[in-house]
DNA sequence: TGACTATGACTGACCAGTCAGTCATAAATG
DNA sequence: CATTTATGACTGACTGGTCAGTCATAGTCA
């Protein structure tokens, strides 16, 4: 264009290297399609980045790009616009999230052990992790992005809590959990691990939380003391 | 602005009228200090319904003007700029809430009806209201206000677990919960609660969630079954 | 297989709109 | 009338979105 309509001279390799990265170019990238997948991935990663660390309305496009490696002109290959990249971007990454959710194991075990374990798995894989940014950016801009937090409610949270709803009625079955009325309000038990995790991304300098040892502390009161050990 | 500038006319009375609202203006406002600090709590007012609407990024400040009833300029004779009002509002609105933790009453009663009453008022004063709304807006904003996220750690959350852990204490040396390490983790006691304002804003519409009956049943959890009723 | 063409992914300069912050002027005050 | 306070038109910087042009790759043909 008005730059230089002579660097004609640019030869195949070199044009990597000229724009500020070459991403994961490792692989030669087979086919079209190829590329475009991971050009894709790697503007959803990029976006995902700077909508967490600014919010949606801070966040350039121009910034977007530059991180992805990718003109801003690319953006709007894969995306119409900044609004509904942001809300495909959540999407994408829910995606994964909810897949595991759906492979929950048979309920084998004492149901304290099932929990546990699930909890622990959650706090691990979200606390301190891009994953619990995500929640957070998500009551964040939820309420200007309705069909956002529609999405994340009719996918995740609806899920998660007849699953957990389901686990406590089996564990009121069984008798290890007394207090009947909880199996109404399964907001309960997730409610420590929520708050572990806004309290990571706001409080953690002043007063860091152990949240496995809290989350046990929780446990302990919903199922009495520690069984075994 | 670009409305009518001939509107040169405009006479001292008209003018309130001229823009979109009339505040608070039925007093003449006697001394010039008055009227000041009539002005600042205006553009406070707007400013948070502003800024709980859009996040700080998205808020115009001719929004915040124009529904303050004053003009733009005037905005910046009370704040240094668009930042450090956000800082400053946060600070104004919170200090009433420090002023009523701090008077906190003696400890009389059960400490399950304390916790209750304390607990009940606090639903009712925050869930489903601007407070509520603000709690969010920290949470959201948090991270890019430092300042924010700190000074309200110090002066509600650290108090906050303070006097919730105190009162476990008490709870605890009386024989009224069992759970011991919940002392180390008062934050626990007030979870429900905070999911509760974040679901409020989030999820309402799709599941409504009655916060004071699912306190109820946390503190059960926590104090053991309901004991008279 | 090697040369030649068609395709469309990609680029980035550009534009139009927006908005925080300024300041010359006007109004109010005492 | 001098001083303090308020106004809102204006500016300069910034950014979402566009589009004419480029070029690596896929496809075609001899």
């Amino acid at each position: 264009m008005t730059k230089e309509p002579t660097k004609a001279a640019t030869p195949t390799a070199a044009r990597a290297d000229a724009k500020g990265r070459a991403p994961a170019d490792a692989a030669p990238a087979s086919n079209r399609a190829t590329r475009a997948a991971e050009r894709r991935s790697a503007i959803v990663e990029a976006a995902m980045e700077e909508f967490i660390a600014r919010g949606f309305a801070a966040t350039r496009l121009d910034d977007i790009a530059r991180r992805a490696g990718v003109a801003k002109g690319t953006i709007y290959l894969h995306f119409k616009d900044k609004e509904s990249m942001f809300e495909e971007l959540v999407r994408t990454v829910i995606v994964p999230v909810v897949a595991k959710l759906n492979a929950l194991p048979p309920p084998t075990g004492s149901v304290r052990d099932l929990v546990e374990a699930f909890a622990g798995n959650f706090l691990r894989e979200v606390i301190g992790t891009r994953r619990g940014d995500l929640v957070r950016l998500i009551v964040a801009e939820g309420p200007r992005f309705p069909s956002v937090a529609d999405f994340y409610y009719r996918e995740v949270v609806s899920r998660g809590i007849a699953g957990m709803r389901a686990l406590i009625e089996l564990g009121i079955a069984r008798g290890e959990i007394r207090e009947k009325n909880l199996a109404r309000y399964p907001q309960i038990l997730v409610a420590p691990a929520m708050i572990a995790v806004i309290w990571q991304s706001l409080f953690a300098r002043h007063a860091p939380l152990d949240a496995q040892d809290m989350l046990r502390v929780h446990l302990d009161l919903i199922f009495g003391e520690r069984r075994t050990t």
